[in-house]
DNA sequence: CAGCACATGTAATACGTTACATGATTAC
DNA sequence: GTAATCATGTAACGTATTACATGTGCTG
């Protein structure tokens, strides 16, 4: 079994959810730290009625529209409790395109990678909004446990784009030096 | 052609490399943005020769062992510019299977959570501590221009590791309460 | 009644990892 | 002389993206 079956089967035992609905969460609220296709999505989710690790009811939307609403079963729920308990891999390594251009720099004239920087930072400014926004709603005295995750990770994501955009700015003033 | 080869391009055109000096450097100095396997570099170079991007002399090393020195065209640097002037594509959808459990944390007692931010900021420490030291041997007041991109490339991922330790351990705080 | 969101699936292709396979050079 | 490093390549498999393909439901 890979990463994706096991985000999937905690996303399932969290919530009921439809192969649509998980194709929201995956280019949506779980993004910043795993995404998958809709492709992907439903052959996996084929490859886990097979295995038994979780089932689904039809629901009819509407007239006649089927949909399939998942859930979890208990083989499945052992399969995610044993590898929450895994040890961590080791830290991941990103692919950036951005830093990769960054490390190749001097192909570019200074005009050019300023402007790279700067367009940078409105993709990073954007995404802070976004994520304090979302952060807002948090009502951070009172966090119920299910949402402590969902919290902790929403103020590192916010951590790290703010630090991104320091070195963002620090960086193109030390370029235009 | 994909980002591996113009990131195999843009190596060559810093420096005359083999495949294997490729590996090392995919695997240690720039792998904190990008990354390759040994086997997909031996075929992407196979790739660029075949597209006249890149070329080789064969230097012999001791008595017989042929080693393949590359160095890029033409023709390879015309399609490095280009790709150095595209637009940069969104934000990069990093992969982290530590966030991922971490979105999942009901599934796991507030101790063996703790125990894993303990082993995930032990990483980072040791990480930081690595290229705390490469970073002091830098000579800050003269970096020359071929190494900008190296240094703000360092400083950046210092900057974000250190952000990573705070978050690591103010989560821990407000789990442990 | 139009346009967007909801809903599900498959096929072809591209990219990435693990494992296999082999041999020379160097430093101790 | 032996172990680590240098050096190159392929095969099989697993994962991910793009494109194709189709149809219903809801809102204005």
């Amino acid at each position: 079994m890979n990463t994706l079956a096991y985000a999937i089967l905690g996303l399932i035992d969290k919530d009921k959810v439809t192969g649509y609905d998980l194709t929201k969460i995956f280019s949506d609220s779980v993004a910043d730290f795993w995404s998958a296709k809709q492709s992907q999505i439903y052959t996996e989710l084929k490859k886990l009625v097979d295995a038994a690790l979780i089932e689904y009811e039809v629901v009819i939307q509407g007239e006649v529209l089927e949909k399939k609403v998942y859930s979890i079963t208990t083989k499945g729920k052992e399969e995610l409790a044993a590898w929450m308990h895994e040890d961590e891999p080791p830290l991941s390594q990103s692919k950036d395109i951005f830093k990769l251009r960054l490390y190749f720099s001097e192909q570019l004239t200074s005009q050019e990678l300023c402007g790279k920087f700067e367009k940078q930072l409105e993709k990073c400014q954007l995404l802070l909004t976004r994520y304090t926004i979302k952060f807002n709603e948090y009502d951070s005295s009172d966090i119920p446990t299910a949402k402590i995750g969902d919290y902790l990770l929403l103020k590192g994501a916010i951590a790290h784009l703010r630090t991104q955009i320091e070195w963002l700015n620090e960086s193109l003033a030390y370029i235009q030096k």
